[in-house]
DNA sequence: TTAGTTACAGATTTCAAGTTTTGTAATTAG
DNA sequence: CTAATTACAAAACTTGAAATCTGTAACTAA
């Protein structure tokens, strides 16, 4: 989990995010472009390109970061070694909350987010993997608590798509970054009992 | 279930309503104006104001009737009186490959519909309250023939937001239609052993 | 060899104009 | 009183020229 810039190569790509990502936030998305980024930088835009393949790589990379963030709480939670229910349930609502927030607090690099997934873009992909993963590790600790006798090996991803329409940016979002805790806490409990009785 | 005009109103609202679905499906939405639907008619646009308060009403009766057609299987199955588990599933199954259809293959209608639930159109307000008393339907089904002993007032609610990614009309098109059925059939299974379990 | 540059063609975006469309009002016909 | 019309202002959309942006190539500096 080290963010320091190890090569130089590196040491660059992370000066450039920095500008990309702080003109991302004074003016929204669709607004930042190549060049006002090498401008902000005081470097040509072709040097940019030296250190980013195009645009949305550069943009991918961006949401790549701000997703990692993201993932922090999350991955202590699925890293924790309490009682897998209480930990599925936190994690669920930890996921929830984080979204509404980014939704409501940070609509620029959200903005970014949804475009960078519409895109294919491989920092979403990468995201949802690792959220799995993650829930993966809680459904396996269960297994090994004996509290979850049986999960089938599509656990994990049935869950998660079970849960998904409260982490889904486009739902969250139409959802007006509503909180529906109450109601996730409800369907995590069905889903609890769900594997509580082998699947 | 009348769809026979009854009044002069109504058949005046279905023949504009027609004209505009015409319109809608050979050019797609965006591009079908009030007074191209008038023009279909041979009627001044004013004429179709005296019909439909707005553009957005015209378009929201539209989607409103269209998702009337779609909902017709799935009441069927939550009319029946087989067992309450079984109907669930097929339920389930039958409103994902419904939205799967009607996303690849009457995209203009689709659209329209999209672009009806972003302006908060009571059309597609209207289709997911329908959609949530069928669910309830099945479930007091269920409780009444003691497979589910316990429901929470919640539960169907709670139900529908477990599945909702998989007929959700965003997350739905982002997966190109694919048939995700054996993962929804999963997911109810998991469901359907909490809501044995007492929920 | 890596960091950087200038110069350029093609794609995309902006912006002001003209045009269409929306929604209303006043009016006519039965 | 309902079905329909014409006429109109304001909002939304189209269009095409000008400006900007993207991505590449050929080059310089250390």
């Amino acid at each position: 989990m080290t963010t320091e810039p190890a090569t130089p190569q590196d040491e660059a790509r992370t000066r450039i995010l920095d500008a990309a990502e702080a003109l991302l936030r004074r003016h929204g998305p669709d607004k930042v472009a190549v060049t006002d980024v090498a401008r902000a930088l005081k470097m040509s835009h072709a040097n940019v390109y030296r250190f980013f393949e195009n645009k949305a790589a550069l943009f991918d990379a961006l949401v790549r970061r701000w997703l990692g963030r993201l993932e922090g709480p999350l991955s202590k939670i699925a890293a924790e070694d309490g009682p897998a229910p209480e930990r599925l349930k936190r994690w669920a609502l930890t996921l929830h909350r984080q979204k509404r927030e980014k939704v409501s607090g940070e609509p620029e690099m959200f903005a970014a987010f949804d475009k960078a997934a519409e895109h294919a873009g491989g920092a979403v992909r990468a995201h949802l993997e690792a959220l799995e993963r993650q829930l993966s590790a809680i459904i396996a600790d269960g297994r090994a608590q004996g509290v979850w006798p049986a999960p089938t090996p599509t656990a994990a991803m049935d869950v998660f798509a079970a849960i998904s329409s409260f982490s889904h940016p486009g739902i969250v979002q139409a959802n007006g970054a509503a909180d529906r805790s109450a109601e996730l806490e409800r369907v995590v409990k069905l889903i609890d009992s769900g594997l509580r009785a082998g699947g």
